[in-house]
DNA sequence: TTGTAAGCGTTATCAC
DNA sequence: GTGATAACGCTTACAA
């Protein structure tokens, strides 16, 4: 075998003594109309050569590329793992391939990675980013690709969105911190911008506490700034008050990075009350365990590829543009009060 | 717009009054040779009708896909998924994007995604699985696609290899726990089978035991059965012995599972020593710090994309064929023996 | 400097 | 049932 030429369909063609079509149609969905005799001798002929189809002619022709492209801004966040794990098994289902773009938060790789998907021609894209380009994002809708937002609406355009019920989930926390005698709270957040599910569950814990008349401050802090969360926390901590604390931290990121804090200035979880949103697999293991409400990512993922490939939505009406998906809450000794 | 045509090289070529060749010779790499003029006029059309080259033909016809697949075992592994990081970085670097697979362990899966990954005309392969396609791997070698091992070697089949000097590793860590004065060992990995790092750990393990006068026990044990390694660490701690005792954990998997069962003994982290291959976020943070051997993930990941690149490398001396990298020890306080 | 024409490997259309 | 033949969108000799 001449490893310098893949073999094509036309040499399977050739060593079965059938034509191109027929060959074509053994790989394609016409198998039945070829003859058990003929289907024998491609079949013979493809082994006997090693012949695969090329999806990449394939796609060029008639049929799609079967690519479905997703976009995330951080690969070593797990909960993104977690959603692109649902939106994998989602996409093997139905036959189709992800390509998976890692954007590290960087708006130029969003842009590159955008168009390198587009110019794969694929089916259609699940959008998982902070970044805006709202632009070539409007561009691909109006060009009839199949988007998808993963947690973050685009102002200014209605495109599909599927996350978590960011409102539901800030209510199941304070409710939660409530109940277990917390009164004073520090909200931890990343700077919102223009991440809405981010300013979602901010403006929803302001008015959340008002209704239930806790006390909720709140620290938007890129997490880069280690020194200035630190001192935040320390601040909050140090205010002198009769009522037992907690901090509530917007994702898992945050609570990474609010655990090692607490670690630091020696604060005992549970007497400092921590919940988080986003479930990791450490949670249990550190110290009395940690609170948290966890994202259903795989339905997430899956409830993403369902509605890419579910044709143009009603997105006029708020059920038609988004899907919100309800936190399990896993109740941990970081929020037994002592008091 | 038509929204239903993508526009092609044709339309620019008409919109622009040039040629096709002209509008490929603009978008390709031979962008100098057209006059001024020209290159204006063509990126004023490409401009207006929103052109973007269709990479799927481009591919069909002379230069490769400018895909390199990667397929990997467990994609909620976080060293799969940091040295993915590297491995999609290198890609960027040389204008390449990278094609994941997920197999969950699956043969089937692994075979099946192998296959899609070569439809595509994927221009390499980084393979990290634990299964042997070896005959489907072979083949592919055969085909002249550069392939890439990473953490595991084949058998029958010298492929390149890029991974953890294991060897090392298994050394580091043995003398690290000696040095804090721990005597017996259990060693827990996961059934060795056919994934030959998981081997190399193992055995250097025993004769590392032996030379420095250590009692080193082994389990290896699936993760599955997690009533079963509870047991056998119970059991071994259960032995009366005047000698501090530790665990050495062959992957973060295991860690993770083994902290968890300490932790449900009521073992104390020091008292039991316990090491772990590969860093983990939260390593840092469960009672007095879990000591590691980190693996240089993103150097692992870039040097496979190199590897790949590097052409056909003499396979028959042992530095052409393997690349093993150094990992670094994290020491924290659940080495810190008491006696 | 620019254009013409022949593929790349496949599928779709139409004949036999 | 089976097979020519023309696309698909692009690159690349080869001409001009």
């Amino acid at each position: 075998m001449n490893p310098s030429h893949r073999t094509t369909i036309l040499d399977v063609a050739r060593a079965a003594g059938a034509s191109k079509t027929s060959v074509s149609r053994y790989f394609g969905s016409e198998r039945q109309r070829l003859s058990g005799e003929l289907q024998q001798r491609i079949a013979d002929a493809a082994d006997q050569l090693g012949y695969q189809p090329n999806q990449l002619a394939r796609s060029l022709k008639g049929a799609g590329s079967r690519l479905i492209g997703m976009l995330v801004a951080d690969i070593r966040n797990p909960f993104s793992i977690a959603v692109m794990h649902g939106v994998e098994q989602a996409c093997r289902e139905h036959g189709l391939s992800l390509l998976v773009c890692n954007t590290d938060n960087d708006p130029a790789q969003e842009r590159e990675h955008l168009a390198l998907l587009t110019a794969y021609r694929v089916e259609g894209l699940v959008v998982n980013i902070t970044g805006s380009p709202d632009h070539e994002l409007k561009r691909l809708i109006d060009q009839g690709i199949p988007l998808v937002l993963l947690d973050r609406e685009l102002t200014d355009l209605n495109a599909k969105v599927v996350g978590l019920d960011n409102a539901l989930a800030i209510d199941m926390a304070l409710n939660h911190l409530q109940a277990r005698g917390y009164r004073e709270l520090l909200y931890i957040s990343e700077p919102p911008d223009r991440a809405s599910s981010r300013k979602a569950r901010l403006k929803r814990y302001q008015s959340g506490c008002e209704a239930r008349q806790l006390r909720g401050k709140v620290r938007c802090q890129p997490l880069e700034d280690d020194a200035a969360l630190r001192q935040a926390i320390a601040d909050f901590l140090a205010v002198p008050t009769d009522s037992p604390k907690a901090l509530l931290c917007a994702n898992g990121k945050i609570t990474l990075a609010v655990t090692r804090i607490l670690q630091a200035l020696g604060a005992r979880l549970g007497d400092t009350g921590l919940i988080g949103i986003d479930e990791l697999d450490w949670c249990a293991l550190v110290g009395p365990g940690i609170t948290t409400l966890a994202q259903p990512t795989d339905a997430i993922g899956r409830d993403a590829v369902q509605r890419l490939l579910a044709g143009p939505a009603n997105l006029d009406t708020p059920e038609g543009a988004a899907r919100r998906h309800a936190p399990i809450l896993i109740a941990r000794g970081s929020t037994r009060c002592p008091a």
